[in-house]
DNA sequence: ATAGTATATGCATATATGCTCATGTACTAA
DNA sequence: TTAGTACATGAGCATATATGCATATACTAT
């Protein structure tokens, strides 16, 4: 529980999981919607990862990332309560906006699964 | 939002946090219950209090600690997931069990309201 | 095989956090 | 007024965390 709340208490890790509650993405997707360097993108997501907040698999040469089904049956109410606050946070128009216009520009070179 | 889970991201916290929801405390019950200086107790809760999960009222030379209403009411869910999990804390049961001896040698001095 | 892309990770560093000791403040009791 | 109790807070230290740079690994495409 500790753990899960750890992962949970950064802001770019809370971005994160608000963009990834829409659908499954691929490191490349996070660093170009949340204007993150490689590196950072990857260790937060290994710590949301760690605590069981989200899995992984692979795809060629892509990670995608997702909500673990069983964070989400085990973690109910809590995941509740980021469907309904995440959309809250201060950047999260923006990383909305860049998501669909990295989107359009084909950054990442990745066909969604 | 980010504010609320880095107060609860904290062990020695949620510990706090879970002896509270039982009824309001005092610093030096929390002292006691939990085993924590009197500094670090205080500061925990200080926390707590900043990130508006717990409110304090003062009694004589005590201070009270109580889950703030305002925080359950816009935490809905966070507050029904802290309710559920908190109990399940490696150190719940000790801590309770602390509790009720303290309370039975007067450790301290506090009528509770 | 070779080059390129996607991701993970070691290392170094800056900042944040948790803890203790000592001190300050507020209230009580005599 | 004086001593005692409860609580808050400043200073200092040790540890943890977030981040960037460079490098390693894994896969793709030619």
């Amino acid at each position: 529980m500790v753990d899960i709340l750890k992962a949970l208490s950064d802001e770019t890790r809370l971005r994160i999981v608000a963009q990834i509650l829409k659908g499954d993405m691929c490191v490349c997707e996070i660093e170009d919607c949340l204007s993150l360097t490689q590196s950072n993108a990857s260790r937060h997501l290994t710590v949301l990862k760690k605590a069981g907040v989200l899995e992984s698999y692979k795809d060629a040469q892509w990670a995608y990332y997702k909500i673990s089904p069983l964070f989400i049956k085990e973690n109910t109410e809590l995941f509740a309560y980021l469907q309904r606050k995440l959309t809250n946070l201060p950047c999260y128009e923006k990383d909305c906006e860049n998501y669909t216009k990295c989107k359009q520009l084909n950054l990442c070179t990745c066909k969604k699964v």
